[in-house]
DNA sequence: CTCTTATTGTTAGGAGTCCTAATTATAGGG
DNA sequence: CCCTATAATTAGGACTCCTAACAATAAGAG
């Protein structure tokens, strides 16, 4: 049994700080839901769905926000309810459903999705090195958390088709995305981008090694 | 003021990764939770008392858990049923009450406190340096937040009676800890340290300056 | 082609969070 | 002493969130 290694110190301080950090982003989010009549749970999939026009699966709203599927359905009820959300049969599967929001609903959505908060106030106050800097980090970190299955498949710019790491090396701006055929910086890199395609397994593991080391382009990234 | 000005992309995205990480905070804080037979909320509650041996008021506990004080009185009844939680009359305030865990309490909340999860595995795979910068964005991030009013005072060491920054600048440990009496890192400073004390208003500030510039420590330095 | 097994979504039932508004009691200043 | 502010709780209600059970479809094995 490893039940007696204690987790290093620093680990749980980290934790502590991410978890005052979400304090604040559910009051946030009780702030900008409530003007609109909402609670936190049907404001989060309204964001979520807002940056998907074609629609998700229960099952896969569920998922990404971490809650069971009965759940969701209690939730994607309320919205129906209040027009703002509407189930469609999936003609792919006549078992499932795809949810999509309202144009009403896509509205409210984008609004929730870029509306101010507390915590963006607090990181417009650190330099543009740190913004940076903390971007990279929370990368690596979804990174890890996705592939050790905590979190569902993720649409960033590092596990997709049309990037392209230190295309554009010792610049300010290193990296490339080949769909808008223009470099970005690190400060551009999606965490969810609408026109992200994932890319090959090994080309991602590629990608993320060139990415990582701040290594030259690997030659022969062909777009399949 | 800000009207209809868009926020900067990147406060966006950074809000997005906090966001990702904080679902997953709460999938392990279920799944830690879940197995002594409790919910999130209770938990937070064991975990913030377990490191407040003297207790804390209701409302107090309500605002560092961002919940309203009726929400908070549901939780701390349920916590009082299950006999993990005592509510005695405050001897200095005969409206308030202090809510202590009991000893099978604060036994629980310690588990749930160090309890590992994906997040702090996540967390592990980042080299100590970006450990360190994590921790120093948070740092500043709350105290930015605690500025605001967005939570309540933290019991951090850069607002600490007892802390030298940069005592000893240019070592490995460049700040001091004078209720330890022993030289500190960045990645030992506390977020929530039981010895406490704030300092001065104005102390705090030249101390402030100090820590983040990285200069050797003054006395009586302006603010900001 | 049929039988089994897996998957998708929902309902059923219940515990408990979470809100606002109202209530009780005490504290503290003019 | 009165009047306002504060601490905590109760009242009432909406809704999240869970597990378990259910119905319907899909997918594979024989």
């Amino acid at each position: 049994m490893d039940h007696a290694a204690e987790p290093d110190p620093v680990l749980i301080r980290l934790r502590e700080g991410f978890e005052r950090v979400a304090l604040v982003l559910r009051a946030d989010l009780w702030a900008a839901a409530g003007g609109a009549g909402l609670n936190p749970a049907q404001a989060q999939v309204l964001a979520l769905l807002a940056a998907r026009p074609a629609g998700l699966r229960p099952k896969a709203i569920a998922a990404h926000l971490a809650v069971s599927a009965p759940s969701m359905a209690d939730t994607l009820s309320a919205l129906e309810r209040k027009q703002l959300l509407q189930r469609t049969p999936d003609p792919a599967d006549a078992r499932a459903v795809i949810a999509r929001l309202t144009e009403e609903g896509g509205a409210l959505g984008r609004t929730l999705a870029s509306a101010t908060s507390h915590v963006m106030a607090a990181l417009a106050r650190l330099s543009a090195d740190e913004q940076a800097d903390l971007l990279l980090t929370q990368i690596k970190l979804i990174r890890t958390l996705q592939r050790a299955g905590a979190i569902p498949l993720q649409r960033m710019c590092v596990s997709c088709r049309h990037f392209r790491p230190n295309a554009h090396a010792g610049e300010a701006q290193p990296h490339h995305c080949a769909f808008v055929n223009a470099p970005i910086g690190t400060r551009d890199l999606r965490l969810d981008c609408g026109e992200h395609e994932a890319a090959d397994p090994e080309v991602q593991a590629a990608t993320w090694t060139s990415f990582a080391d701040g290594s030259p382009p690997l030659q022969a990234q062909a777009e399949t």
